[in-house]
DNA sequence: AACAAGATTAACT
DNA sequence: GTTAATCTTGTTA
């Protein structure tokens, strides 16, 4: 648990980890939704980095084409979407990308969101390193990939317990997006699956809708 | 055993 | 707009 340092005309939010509650539950759609607006922490070498979630998109497990788990595969790279709430199932993706994923069921049924951008709030000067260029808030952290870039992560953190985890964990606070802000539309780069392709399982803010918003609730 | 396609990105032309 | 990068999985032989 961490309150930031807001200045005198700033409010201030108490970021708290999200436990399994909050992960677990039917509704894979509504737990992509309510991720929009909330930090994603790594704390990895002993550097923080953490960053808004922007972008979400639910996978609906075995009956859902864009699924890897449609039709009930269960392989050595799934297995961790078959595992209880709150773990982290990171594949490659492309022989190159580690894709994160917040698993959000329980064991036996494989639903998990991907997180697909965020706005980067904390250790910028890190994520800077990652990438190995100077960073740009609105555009390197809008991609799923580059999200896993940003925050250090890839395929080594698979099946991390987010709920209990220090070095992989996402937490809430009293921050949202304006609704109005955050629209909903089909996956991206699932013409395989489909009439499930044009499912609107994707959530996200424009980030540069989303650096307006943060700035003006006076979050950094 | 061989091959194609994939929840993508950066660097080209 | 095109392409190379390159690991896992499912399909075909």
């Amino acid at each position: 648990m961490v309150e930031n340092s807001g200045g005198p005309n700033y409010k201030s939010f108490l970021w708290k980890r999200t436990n399994v509650d909050f992960f677990s539950g039917e509704d894979v759609l509504l737990i992509a939704r309510k991720l929009i607006g909330m930090r994603l922490n790594t704390l990895i070498d002993n550097k923080l980095t953490s960053g808004i979630i922007t972008e979400a998109e639910a996978y609906a497990g075995e009956t859902d084409r864009a699924s890897h788990a449609f039709g009930g595969r269960r392989t050595r790279r799934t297995e961790t979407m078959y595992q209880q709430a709150g773990l982290a199932y990171i594949y490659l993706c492309y022989g190159i990308h580690s894709l994160l994923n917040v698993v959000t069921n329980i064991e036996g049924i494989p639903h998990a969101v991907l997180i697909r951008a965020v706005y980067p709030v904390s250790g910028l000067d890190i994520m800077e390193r990652r990438i190995n260029r100077r960073i740009n808030p609105v555009k390197d952290g809008s991609g799923p990939g580059k999200v896993t870039k940003l925050m250090g992560l890839d395929c080594s953190y698979n099946a991390t317990d987010m709920t209990v985890s220090n070095v992989l964990w996402i937490e809430d606070s009293d921050f949202r997006f304006s609704r109005r802000l955050i629209k909903s539309t089909p996956r991206i780069g699932v013409d395989y699956a489909g009439e499930d392709a044009l499912l609107p399982y994707r959530y996200l803010v424009d980030n540069q809708m989303a650096e307006a918003e943060i700035k003006k609730a006076g979050l950094y």
